[in-house]
DNA sequence: CTGAAAGCGCTAACAA
DNA sequence: TTGTTAGCGCTTTCAG
């Protein structure tokens, strides 16, 4: 089950050339005559040669393509921020492999190192809510492999970064919903390992701070796997309604996560009277009821802003030693869910 | 910028041995003697060796990678059926490379041919809404390349297809809005050439049909971009809403055309007076408000079945010549949104 | 049991 | 202007 297809040895071949008077040919040297380069150019159209681009992998030690390790595709965030990529990249001539760690720290590396290994020109990784050891990205790294983190970024690697500006987003969220009159604001959030997480939990902070409100520990519910395993939101949100002191409102974090949130909350009727609003790039924010007030990242934005980078370290003809850490603004889209509620009622 | 890793060749240096040595003790040939595999696997694990596969592959002709095309990913029956792809392919020792159409024949081309001189062993096709000519398909076909089809598929290329049971799905859709007595069935669609548009077709006239309703065209509306472009949906909506015997339901197809139909229908204050079912496999529906009833599609499974499927062809000693076609059954999941509405109004 | 050499498709340094 | 040759990393005859 093998399809062969022409090499330019057979262009030789049937031209009576050698097969470097073709490959010359065929990327227009200057050296090689007109005429010669005509009839080896028609040729290679008629039979509809193309190059292999194995071979050249092999010989060139570059593949024109780029892999991509996101936690999953079916994220409104990663999917708009792979839009993004594939939108420069393509311009640019790259390929881009995508692949899917479901927030497992071993199915990322096998990912990693299988691209690695296939000969990716560049990574662009967003970590996986597992992955605290990041040592074989680091030797990755440290034998020149260029990369470049987005989204859950890590300082251990001295690289690019691209991210939404967490803590902004975070306390624009928070002082909103103390805006609508709210005090009592639990916040849901994914592993407190990622980038993300801690830069968020600390805009949530501050925004209680300037207002006044003291920070409470037990308000803050973690979900290691950011929504895709839903018992663990479940689980956060039944505690936070067995409290004496139950929440009057909630911040999510996470894509998947504040929908699955929004989910639970609506299937125990508490929708109504609970503030509610969270990072989404949901597209659907709107048809939901109450219609879903979010943080939203400029994901794609966050995709081309990083493969720029990436491309540039790629094709830097000597090692980048300059790293850039680039920050990108959330939009807060105020929708019905975190407005003042009638009965800011005192259950969850 | 680059990278060397270790090759056969240091190994032979480092322990005074001949590259064929290395390579035969490296997968256990029985020729070695055991002393030298020992030697040889040790050093092997010391420097951390790992094969170069793009050496392999220019060699052996094979990749263990297989493509994939989609339209998008940011749809959840697609990214659902990726996930059913991974799920095998993973175990199998494949690696799996996504690319995406979007709904771009160009686009659809321009990623195969990459793929395919990338030296993928086969591939997993769902086609772009603008895929009348696939000639370029039927030409890697007859080269050898092993190729499914899921979703939408074509006859014109003979091999295993893959899909959902679309006529079935669609007469259940419009039997339900019938039995809760709508009787003015609109039907919004995607592209008429995709396979899927004309099953799905096909069941809700079946289904018309047999309640003796007859079929009218100007209820039908083609969004040849499925719900990619907005303005189509609209246009399709708005036409709808102008006729005189406006719709009483709607029946559309798509994931992504179903939400933003249903988004655009809330935005026209309809959606309290029309009865609405789709085919989408949005894992949101019941926070929509009226929750969506949809007619769902074993995506996951779709996608298990394409790849196993694949790689039965890939790994067969012989030509495979008996293909079959797999057909799977949906699912009608009801909820409010399609259910009899107080004021069966005539205005859509 | 081990090694030398050819070859996968292509490029590039060196010759002519 | 064109051809010869070596080599990218690996496997695999064919000879020892």
């Amino acid at each position: 089950m093998k399809f062969e297809s022409a090499t330019i040895k057979d262009i030789a071949k049937a031209l009576n050339l050698s097969t470097s008077t073709v490959s010359r040919a065929l990327r227009g040297s200057y050296e090689i005559s007109d005429e010669t380069k005509k009839q080896v150019l028609e040729y290679a159209e008629k039979i509809n040669y193309r190059p292999n681009p194995i071979a050249l992998s092999l010989k060139e030690r570059r593949t024109r393509a780029i892999g991509v390790v996101v936690s999953e595709i079916a994220n409104n965030f990663f999917s708009q921020a792979i839009n993004g990529i594939e939108s420069i990249a393509y311009n640019r001539g790259y390929h881009v492999i995508i692949t899917q760690s479901h927030e497992s720290h071993e199915r990322e590396k096998v990912n990693v190192q299988h691209m690695a290994a296939r000969g990716v020109d560049g990574l662009l990784v967003s970590l996986s809510s597992e992955s605290a050891d990041i040592s074989y990205l680091r030797e990755l790294h440290e034998k020149g492999m260029p990369m470049v983190f987005f989204d859950r970024v890590t300082d251990e690697i001295e690289t690019h970064r691209v991210t939404a500006n967490n803590y902004n987003g975070a306390f624009a969220a928070t002082e909103h919903l103390l805006s609508q009159g709210y005090k009592n604001i639990a916040h849901i959030t994914s592993s407190p390992f990622l980038s993300i997480t801690k830069e968020r939990l600390a805009g949530y902070k501050a925004a209680l701070d300037k207002h006044g409100i003291p920070f409470n520990e037990n308000l803050v519910k973690y979900c290691p796997h950011g929504g895709m395993i839903v018992k663990e939101a479940e689980d956060a949100l039944h505690e936070l309604n067995a409290k004496k002191q139950k929440p009057d409102a909630i911040f999510t974090t996470g894509d998947r996560l504040t929908i699955v949130c929004y989910g639970i909350l609506k299937q125990m009727k508490k929708n109504d009277q609970t503030g509610f609003i969270g990072f989404s790039n949901t597209q659907v924010a709107d048809l939901f009821s109450p219609s879903l007030s979010v943080v939203r990242q400029p994901a794609f934005e966050i995709g081309q802003f990083s493969i720029e980078l990436l491309i540039q370290m790629i094709e830097s003809k000597r090692p980048v030693t300059e790293f850039q850490t680039k920050i990108l603004e959330t939009e807060l889209v105020v929708r019905e869910s975190s407005l003042h509620k009638q009965k800011k009622s005192v259950h969850l």
